[in-house]
DNA sequence: GCCGTTTTCGGCCCGACTGTTTTCAGTCG
């Protein structure tokens, strides 16, 4: 699948375009690569289908750019790219990861200095060379060298659940001053984005000023980026960006709907209110002078001719769309899981035991569990073979007894093999309650290699679930390649439920994912994949993604009981 | 280069902050 591949050449074609000053061309390229990048069917597969119009049919591709898709399938390049690379070979991703620097600098560095990547931006930062150039000085000198410290140490994205305790916290902590009447988190945190890049609060007070000072005193920062009278900028020891920014109480909603974003969500809902004769800022929505709503966001969407958006939704990906034909899911409600099917416990590779497991789930609210733990193949977690499986089961029986609030089912995560065989014989399998199969070794196949692999394990009569069906692992281990489409149809004909992780390194399936799945019918479940009693609160994040996919409670089967639950396993129906 | 219940031509979101300047360009969200 080439799609994120072309969608990196025009992100880079753009920026070469920003810096040739070419007005509108740019934005143009960005959109086309956005839409790769969210578009889950291979786009070589749309070319060679439908052709150019095929692909001029995708929201975002005009003639231009399908041109040049069709360039890049012929012949593997793109002609007005390679000019550019030729006449600027620098490696813009790795430039312009650093805070600060955009196009026209890389372009400046590059003509005066001959600076190509990190290493060399580095080199000239610490010799001093930056600050003599025209327009640069020694604040943004040393801006750039601690921003490259940056990008080395976290390439600049934090996993969602890496931080989102963190910001918990400080959301307490301003609540707990006593100076502000509304603290939340916006941006990518509120709309609960698998990584973030830094965190945007947002306060409401009266005293603007003693909020700043209360919020740096607490708050141990490595570096402050700047501070004015409504807002302050810093990165905190631990390495994290934190922008608290005063809105007034009289425009919060409007405030709050704006600095959620994304910025591709309010470029279209302006571009509607501007259509409706409109003006929409962070201050409100305004007729001429005149403010018309601000005070909740409700407010701000309901003057706009549409319901309330969740954030989660706030993507472009149609949901501005929907809103006004009043066709928006009824997401699936955080909270609303009754069951978890995929939880290890101290026979393989998890921290507690059983027992210590079911007590945990059950005190986070759920009614049933499937303790699954690691098959045979997985040596290094000690994985069960058929007699260690039996063991298991008889232990399950013992500790049931013990705590008769909660189900535990007996399940596995049994391993598919590179054939697509599976490491547990169909007769074991057939005396459990949940058989999960997972991939967990030999990723790099080619992408149909994959597929048939995958789709044999999922024909297994005993395979319920699909447990993280992409494989990836953030930051580390990209997805492997998988036919995605192919996996739902076969999901669809042989009842096989797919798994959404919530992990937080994995959160797999993504929520491009989550949404064709859910448009093909084929049911979905959410899991911890916890491997101790703390991780039962990575569902959270699982139902953050479900719901970013645009899924409902209906297409996720533990939000059930478990008798419901069960019914819609494959031949259990 | 893309798009269309204002438009097949003429628009394309908008404001704040920073660092370098001495009125502004670049970057960010």
């Amino acid at each position: 699948m080439k799609n994120q591949e072309i969608a990196k050449i025009f992100t880079n074609l753009a920026t070469y375009l920003y810096m040739d000053d070419v007005p509108f061309k740019p934005q143009a390229y960005e959109r086309a690569a956005m839409a790769l990048e969210s578009l889950s069917t291979d786009i070589q597969d749309i070319y060679k289908k439908e052709g150019l119009r095929g692909l001029e049919a995708i929201t975002g591709i005009g003639k231009g750019i399908a041109l040049r898709i069709e360039e890049y399938v012929k012949t593997g390049k793109i002609g007005d790219y390679e000019e550019y690379r030729k006449k600027i070979p620098v490696n813009l991703e790795e430039l312009t990861s650093v805070e600060g620097i955009g196009p026209k600098m890389v372009r400046d560095l590059w003509k005066l200095l001959k600076i190509r990547d990190l290493k060399d931006l580095e080199k000239a930062a610490k010799a001093g060379k930056i600050q003599r150039l025209p327009n640069f000085g020694e604040k943004t000198e040393q801006n750039i060298l601690e921003s490259i410290a940056f990008v080395k140490r976290s390439h600049g994205r934090w996993l969602l659940g890496g931080i989102y305790s963190h910001v918990e916290e400080l959301i307490a902590l301003l609540k707990s001053s006593g100076l502000v009447k509304e603290a939340v988190a916006a941006g990518s945190v509120r709309r609960m984005r698998e990584t973030v890049g830094d965190m945007d609060l947002l306060v409401t007070t009266k005293k603007p000023k003693e909020v700043i000072d209360y919020f740096l005193s607490r708050v141990p920062s490595e570096k402050l980026w700047g501070r004015g009278p409504t807002k302050v900028s810093l990165r905190t020891s631990q390495g994290f960006d934190i922008d608290v920014r005063v809105l007034q109480e009289d425009v919060f909603g409007a405030g709050l709907q704006y600095f959620t974003g994304s910025k591709e969500h309010n470029v279209k809902l302006r571009t509607h209110a501007a259509q409706l004769g409109f003006k929409v800022s962070e201050y409100g929505v305004f007729k001429g002078k005149k403010r018309i709503a601000c005070k909740t966001e409700e407010d701000v969407y309901k003057v706009l001719g549409m319901p309330y958006i969740e954030p989660e939704l706030r993507e472009d990906q149609g949901e501005i769309e929907a809103a006004l034909g009043h066709k928006l899911p009824r997401l699936i409600p955080y909270d609303s899981l009754k069951g978890d099917l995929q939880v290890q416990t101290d026979w393989t590779d998890g921290k507690n035991s059983i027992l210590e497991m079911a007590k945990a789930a059950q005190k986070h609210g759920l009614e049933y569990i499937a303790i699954t733990d690691h098959t045979k193949d997985l040596a290094m977690t000690g994985g069960a073979d058929e007699k260690k499986l039996f063991r298991q089961m008889a232990e399950i029986d013992k500790v049931q007894k013990k705590i008769p609030g909660i189900t535990i089912l007996k399940g596995a995560e049994v391993n598919i093999r590179k054939d697509g065989t599976l490491d547990i014989t169909d007769e074991v399998l057939s005396r459990l309650d949940v058989v999960g199969a997972s991939v967990h070794s030999s990723f790099k196949m080619t992408e149909k290699d994959m597929t048939e692999r995958i789709v044999r394990a999922m024909r297994n009569p005993h395979v319920d679930i699909l447990f993280h069906p992409t494989g990836r692992s953030m930051p580390k281990r990209d997805a492997y390649d998988l036919d995605m489409e192919v996996v739902i149809d076969e999901a669809k004909k042989t009842d096989t439920i797919l798994e959404i992780n919530a992990q937080p390194r994995r959160l797999d399936l993504k929520d491009v994912h989550i949404r064709k799945v859910k448009e093909a019918g084929v049911k979905m479940i959410i899991d911890s994949d916890a491997h101790s009693i703390e991780h039962f609160k990575f569902l959270r994040y699982g139902i953050a993604q479900a719901r970013r996919g645009w899924a409902e409670a209906k297409d996720i089967v533990n939000t059930q009981p478990l008798e419901k639950c069960l019914k819609l396993f494959k031949n259990r129906g």
